[in-house]
DNA sequence: CTGAAAGCGCTTACAG
DNA sequence: CTGAAAGCGCTTACAG
């Protein structure tokens, strides 16, 4: 256009392909796209606009695409961090979503806020044309904010802790993997077992309290609330809860086992405990809850609940998917209730029987 | 929530808005941007504008405004995975990006690859509007292929292993990194220092591998080539290559110190030696590169080399950004010349001075 | 100061 | 079978 050799390069067109090839935009738009109309174009002249568009290095513009197909091929995911670190189990869910959305060809993009109840505005706000559907990985809001999201955009949510209407929730048996790693450790002989749980109110947090406070009665435990403390889901506070605790309380008395909400926590009371010279797992047994990377590259590796996140995340995008193909016309209708998948327990070196059943074994032995 | 069950709820558009309000939808387009020409709508207009758009929850559409403005408000984030694993490397250097990317109103989208080489077409091929610029993360390829990348997009590098004409590269000062932990390691006593490299050949391995010989020549240390192991970057790998070696050497013939090239070949190569009954740091000392999350979640905690790695993401976002604004016009230039961070020293637990150097220390104390 | 028109790059539906 | 036209939703440039 310019003759003044402009710095940018522009992107090819289809009209600049058309124009090479000597064919219309349109000829070379079926061409390209071997739509059904395509068979009308001769072979010969298809071969030229495949020529012409490979030499100008053509891609379709997606924008005017995604203008006129009403789609982006691409969905959003909205997560929210906590202080500024982002965790290991978003980053496990990621990936599934990642891999399952490259499957169906589509693209991610990631959504951060500070907080749900602020923000959902901001959700909201996103649903511009730029996504063709919305993931929340673990959302908290309330039922009238959640009323808020546009109708226009679907929904699918991970580990909500509220309920939406309308909005399809996948989540874990939680409240079971909790119960089944504390009835582990009774089972090996642990009897003052802490738990350092997430926010209080959250379900997420409350399930896996029930869990803890169910396998304790199963095995004739009292529940202390002397060792029962509330955490944030982070190492950062894992860590502090830990060392408070610590603080206020003489050597001697230290629990024969922490079970920590999640894998974070738990390395938060990881450095807490190796701080003050307490030794994994030979003076107190530690368990997480996840299974994510971290939990296998703290030395000693972490015992946990294993929820299988990453296929959670996939899951997540199958069901869009589905949304969004119905809303397009076409695809096959889908569920409203929940997804919910099992849980399993990771036993592994942080979590050893109590010392005490096996007091004539050398200290030594029990970490290998 | 919608009694008539309408599945098709089609998002509001200017015209709506313009409809509702009793205006043009170009009026309506200039009230709601307040751009300058929107002096000219008069209060009550733009109050009554305001209040239609409101009531029908409009939103820009982000692909026609895109198609007009050239500008979609994404960067794209290129990024390998080896395996099937994100590995901690990338989450941290993600945060940073992501921070940054928020703080300019951007969106990051994420892109995974197999493999550089023959996915180096995939990159262009993503370059088609959606994005506004690319930061290509730890990219290997060759410079052919990097000359393929499309020129109407900008590209920065972070960690490149082979440098790409125009493409801005981030980068720590890694041989002197590696430099500076090992003169450590001489300055404690230890005179057989092993290295486990990244694989030969990369940039960033053999940065690690020079900054090794250098400060082991400085001190007076000829290397041993029976002391540098290859592997590459992961900690199954490490672990591997170091049982390797265990199995063909005697136990008295084991190095003072290892130096591994990042911190996921340190997990491993600690595994490898907890499994062989080897105590860090009794029996030798061990310490990585990276300062990752789990440099601090081993017992002993590793001793490192510290990279700002979310600080680097947020500088390829600036530079990116840069690139951006120039291409749109107005911007100020940018520079061509890699950006070098400042890396420095951790010591953690993981290191102590040679025994030999305090043998009447009893080894309980070592580890405090 | 205002509104009508043109155009971003593409696809779809419709005449010829 | 083919090309010209309309239109997706927005903004910019241009007449009045």
């Amino acid at each position: 256009m310019n003759p003044r050799r402009k710095k940018n390069t522009r992107a090819a067109t289809l009209a600049d392909v058309g124009r090479a090839a000597g064919v219309s935009a349109m000829a070379a738009s079926a061409a390209l796209n071997e739509t059904r109309t395509s068979a009308r174009i001769s072979p010969e002249t298809r071969a030229k606009i495949l020529e012409a568009a490979e030499k100008l290095g053509y891609r379709p513009n997606v924008a005017a695409r995604a203008l006129v197909k009403r789609r982006m091929n691409t969905i959003g995911v909205s997560v929210v961090w906590y202080g500024s670190e982002l965790n290991v189990y978003f980053i496990e869910v990621l990936n599934g979503i990642i891999e399952a959305a490259t499957h169906f060809n589509q693209n991610t993009t990631v959504f951060t806020f500070h907080n749900w109840k602020d923000d959902i505005d901001r959700v909201g706000a996103v649903c511009d044309g730029r996504i063709d559907g919305m993931i929340l990985l673990a959302p908290v809001y309330s039922s009238e904010l959640a009323a808020r999201l546009p109708l226009h955009t679907p929904f699918v949510a991970l580990h909500a802790n509220v309920e939406a209407e309308g909005v399809v929730n996948i989540e874990s048996d939680e409240e079971r993997g909790a119960h089944d790693i504390v009835e582990k450790l009774v089972e090996l002989g642990h009897r003052r077992i802490m738990h350092i749980s997430g926010p209080r109110g959250l379900l997420g947090a409350e399930r896996r309290v029930r869990g803890y406070r169910a396998a304790l009665l199963e095995g004739g435990i009292e529940p202390d609330p002397d060792l029962l403390i509330s955490s944030n889901f982070t190492a950062i506070d894992g860590k502090k809860v830990m060392l408070e605790w610590l603080d206020a309380h003489a050597r001697p008395n230290i629990p024969d086992a922490i079970f920590c909400a999640n894998d974070a926590a738990a390395l938060g009371v990881l450095e807490a405990l190796a701080s003050r010279g307490i030794r994994v797992p030979g003076d107190v047994s530690l368990c997480g809850f996840d299974d994510t990377i971290s939990s296998r590259t703290t030395v000693p590796q972490l015992a946990t609940v294993r929820q299988p996140l990453r296929d959670m995340g996939g899951k997540a995008v199958d069901i869009l998917m589905q949304r969004i193909e119905a809303i397009h016309g076409g695809g096959p209708d889908f569920t409203h209730s929940p997804v919910v998948f099992d849980t399993s327990v990771i036993l592994r070196d942080s979590v050893i029987p109590m010392p005490s059943a096996q007091q004539n074994i050398a200290p030594d032995l029990n970490s290998r």
